[in-house]
DNA sequence: GACAAATTGTTTGATGTCCAACTATCATTT
DNA sequence: AAATGATAGTTGGACATCAAACAATTTGTC
């Protein structure tokens, strides 16, 4: 009663706008519904990304997931004390910093596993498969519409 | 080359996941897009919901957006420094300021629905009118799954 | 009507993020 | 091979957000 009555159809019927709230509102029910996990459930996108690429660089690891390179920075380092990740030097390249996932940090992923597939179902609830499924494609076609790295030296032409 | 290769099917399946990085990404280059016109193009929804609702006050308005109350003082206090809102005692309930849109805010956000609803256009660039349709009404149905108030005491019995 | 409970706006402290600048290292050009 | 430019990770400053605590006020209960 008090709060999306206040909201103008304009907002609520742009997709933008839906996705904005959705997004906001399903990531603190996430938190929520994890705490007990420390820091780890926030950045189960990041270390399934360190998982499947290991010894990948921080910035490249940035760039997966849209971060700025510095704001990684107390997140691995965080990580890092909790023994869930591991930086190395790389061998090849003194810059670059390696980052590989502990076992530690590798079982923390599959107990996370199981609450991060609860909190999807929970956000698709009501729809069908199918649904689902439509739903889907159309994200991925307007995420792929934006996301488009495009760091290709060689344009389009 | 090096960014979404990184990324697992696992996740890039996930609508939860795809609606966090859509609205993160989108979301920065709204931002980008609308530099020049100070903090208000990120608070349009705010102006909006308080345009709709003349002298509404702060925690109505923070539920709406689903921030915490907190949350809202500095905005307020910023776009209140700018002339944008104003915040007015209540006459019936001292505790409560009621908010208002100026005169200034009212132009400033009829300047920003032209960047806005430009910025929604690309985002949904290359869906047809049907899949937008389609692709919002899913999204409405998530987020009345999940965004619902409830805060109602009968409950639902 | 008095006292307990709830609500409103605010303050403070902790954290997360961006951005710009910096150092160290590599790559490129000549 | 020297110099210029690019890249990797980091640091510091600015700001946003939440959570917990608070004072002022209102509502509810006895």
């Amino acid at each position: 009663m008090t709060t999306e009555e206040l909201t103008p159809d304009e907002l609520l019927d742009m997709v933008s706008y839906q996705i904005r709230l959705i997004q906001i509102v399903a990531y603190k029910n996430f938190e929520r519904q994890t705490r007990g996990f420390g820091t780890a459930p926030r950045y189960y996108g990041l270390l399934r990304i360190i998982e499947a690429n290991p010894g990948v660089s921080q910035s490249r690891l940035a760039e997966a997931v849209y971060l700025d390179r510095s704001s990684l920075v107390p997140i691995l380092e965080t990580l890092s004390n909790e023994e869930i990740v591991e930086r190395r030097p790389s061998e090849t390249d003194m810059r670059v910093k390696r980052v590989f996932l502990t076992d530690k940090g590798a079982a923390l992923i599959s107990e996370l596993r199981k609450h991060v597939h609860e909190h999807e179902e929970e956000l698709v609830e009501g729809l069908s498969e199918d649904e689902i499924k439509v739903l889907s494609g159309l994200l991925r076609r307007i995420g792929s519409n934006y996301l488009a790295p495009d760091k290709s030296k060689k344009g389009k032409a």
